[in-house]
DNA sequence: ACAGGTATTGGCTTAATGGCCAAATGAAAG
DNA sequence: CTTTCATTTGGCCATTAAGCCAATACCTGT
């Protein structure tokens, strides 16, 4: 054997991480990531959500779906209001971990 | 009192939520998620990443240093070449959630 | 000092994102 | 059924990101 075939990003693999990277990329802006840590303590109104964030409700509505797109929160409409929630335990190791991470990395930023 | 309070992502704790966002921000791209990948096996010199993925190698290298600037690898020259590998522990529980975070979302996705 | 290969940076073009405003939708109350 | 309140969508502008090419920097061996 010549070489030790180096895995390649390629068409075979290269699908798989564009969906992980959707769900990074869902996670990449400050409000975003503000709105998903509110709701961990539970699901919202966008109306209170509104009241959290110095926003244009159009703009946290943009938000609000780009995080519903990228299956982190899910919305319902019960009477005139809509409320969202996540769709992954808060509890649960998934999101502790991935704040986690992201709280760990930013404490190493700072040499 | 009137009101709870509610929490509100003002000057305070925004600087927090941008702190954490530039982590994600970091790692939503395939590419960039890729090499991360890569090097969760150990040290890559620029020029084995470079023969993995079919771009310009100032292409990669721009990506390795938004990494960098993300605190997520650090790089080190020897001799002509310069190795990159992460700062943080790839068989610790860090890594391996944000990924599995990553994988599970992504799997939710597709109902 | 020069020639070789290796990596980064600057410049440019194109595409994507974030934000506000204004208009449209949808439920509910009058 | 019209008004009103809550949310979403479309349009537009400014900012940022991705990619390639060309130019520069940095080593190493001659």
């Amino acid at each position: 054997m010549k070489d030790a075939a180096l895995p390649r990003l390629d068409a075979s693999n290269r699908a798989r991480y564009e969906i992980r990277a959707r769900v990074f990329k869902a996670l990449a802006h400050p409000t975003r990531l503000f709105i998903v840590d509110q709701l961990s303590g539970g699901e919202l109104c966008v109306c209170s959500i509104n009241e959290m964030i110095d926003a244009d409700m159009s703009t946290i509505s943009k938000h609000l779906s780009v995080l519903r797109n990228a299956g982190i929160v899910a919305s319902d409409k019960r009477g005139a209001n809509v409320f969202y929630r996540l769709r992954i335990s808060p509890d649960g190791s998934l999101f502790a971990c991935m704040e986690e991470a992201a709280r760990t990395l930013a404490e190493s930023i700072r040499l």
